[in-house]
DNA sequence: TTTGGTTGCTTAAAGGTTTAACCATACCTT
DNA sequence: AAGGTATGGTTAAACCTTTAAGCAACCAAA
């Protein structure tokens, strides 16, 4: 008992299978079917449980209805969180979401986003990874693209993310309005976007609040407990001390505070901390953390909008994102 | 400059468009195109920068190589690590992944697998939600199926889940060798299986070690925070005081953590806990928790395998894992 | 009585594969 | 010379839609 086709229909509804698409497309008006053979091709779809074939729509149409999203880690929290709120949108508007983790691996990256391209996905939300600039120049060519959370700014590149140099200044002069003096940052060694400008932003409020106190930290993403360590040992073998440290992600942060869990550093009194993007590690911290909130919900929402603008083709116009960051103030600072 | 297609490698080599598909699913040999005619065809087909359409083949094939994932909420750090292994163990093996969260709901859980339905996913991988029983049994008839984390114990449905007993009834013992006897468990509000053995497991162990006390808490799914407040509060409304909680799932954990920060409970020293799952937050609660650890990636690959197995369609038998969960010890009892 | 416009359909192509079935030639046997 | 069998292909159907183009019948107006 093989699926119904439109063509089982339009057998046992007396018509023929143009008829039946137009019917069920709701076009029976224009394309002018007759009240009674509309009314017997509805019934025969129902009685046959007719479900259309979306494979065949595709082909023929050119359009999947699908759209691809390919982030580091969907396991960690922030993308889980962005992929929730992009697939809950999607789906609101009718699209399907495939996708996949890059592990921070271009040529992952690289072979997921071929996958999708292999299945003619509508358009593609990205998270680039390190070294994949070209890759996106040439991928954005091809078809609508929106990159979400790091970017490259380029014209005609679209992308929603946070506005990373507000956020970092933002983190620093609040520890400086509290009298820190010696605030460190702890960023990744990489130069995508979105970590050089909380580096700039971090950079621009200590020479503004702080007389240009300077020490940053990179750690490396394939090293990352490894990095954590000799960094802030550094950090730590520095004879004056430091007052405060900025981490430049969640995950950072949370490495950050297995070292000083383990370390028994007290915070906010030897040491104050603020994180990133959120992750429920900072609630249950002895000394719940200070840290800017991304709005997540938001960036995701906006991706999915602007990409789907791009592929019904009216509005090609760029659309380049920052959307705020939020101080949420508790008690490592 | 439109995608080529078999016919645009056919004539830029001469041939027939049966031989070009011959040669590029390598069947040269078995079908008897020659070494020189082959040749051609695949040089063709690189100058071309031929990619066969994926949504042809589906069409012609009826298999679209691709599964649907439906969990409960993707940005839960537990169905995260899911997602993330159920992806990759598919990529490997040539799947592509469509996902949804349900949300707990059964109608949005029915909506998201009907979509899948309609884009002819080979098969889906489901965490079903409370109410959705007769479903999932039509559902299975429909398409090959696999349940991970809750499930249905039911001739011919095949899942792969904890040892749900198992893992309350370590957990109880764990406590009562230590010498806690009031224990109490909380769970869900829910006639899931996941849930009602993890009770069974509780009570068996309280009956085998405690002499029979029980109590134990049920939440809403819909209603988390507020039921969590009640139960928490009913307990301590006990004149007896109780000697420790195991909580049912990584969400009720992170509730009750939350409950114990606000109320200033000592942990272990008023009360022992043990969480499930696993979360990042249980490793930064002041007293890291002692959890019973779910080996979730195991249960995303095998989930994987066991689903190809059926869509091959050798190895049709019936597959139900209960696969070991492990207690990790720690400072909360 | 022609022309023109509606109305209500149908026909057939196209989209890109896979694959069963056929065909033509060459060569080998008896 | 007839028959058999490799060898190296080709043809065409099928998968299920959408949609441009065509057709037949009727009515109205000139």
């Amino acid at each position: 008992m093989k699926k119904p086709s439109i063509t089982d229909i339009a057998k046992r509804a007396g018509v023929s299978i143009a008829s039946v698409s137009y019917v069920l497309n709701g076009r029976e008006k224009e394309k002018r079917v007759g009240e009674d053979a509309a009314n017997r091709i509805r019934q025969a779809a129902a009685e046959l449980n007719y479900r259309p074939s979306h494979i065949a729509r595709s082909l023929r149409q050119g359009s999947t209805m699908t759209i691809g999203l390919v982030v580091p880690d969907i396991s960690n929290s922030y993308f889980g969180d962005m992929a929730k709120a992009i697939e809950e949108e999607a789906f609101r508007r009718g699209y399907t979401v495939i996708f996949g983790s890059s592990d921070e691996n271009p040529e992952k990256s690289e072979r997921l986003v071929q996958t999708l391209l292999d299945r003619q996905v509508d358009g593609i939300i990205l998270a680039p990874v390190e070294e994949e600039e070209t890759h996106i120049t040439d991928l954005n060519e091809r078809l609508p693209l929106v990159l979400i959370d790091r970017f490259i700014k380029k014209a005609g590149i679209n992308y929603v993310a946070l506005d990373n140099h507000q956020a970092a200044y933002q983190a620093v002069e609040h520890l400086a309005k509290r009298g820190d003096e010696r605030i460190a940052f702890v960023g990744y060694l990489t130069e995508m976007n979105h970590i050089t400008e909380r580096y700039r932003g971090y950079k621009e409020a200590m020479a503004a609040f702080n007389a240009g106190f300077s020490l940053t930290g990179q750690v490396r993403y394939s090293r990352l407990d490894e990095d954590i360590e000799t960094v802030l040992d550094g950090f730590y073998a520095d004879p004056d001390g430091l007052d405060a440290i900025v981490f430049a992600t969640n995950t950072l942060t949370v490495a950050g505070l297995y070292y000083f869990q383990r370390k028994q550093i007290r915070i906010p009194e030897e040491l104050a901390v603020i994180g990133f993007d959120g992750n429920v590690a900072f609630d249950f911290f002895y000394s719940p953390l200070t840290y800017i909130k991304q709005p997540i919900q938001a960036i995701g929402k906006r991706a999915v909008e602007i990409l789907l603008q791009q592929i019904d083709g009216k509005n090609q116009q760029q659309h380049q994102l920052h959307l705020l960051p939020e101080l949420i103030e508790r008690s490592s600072t």
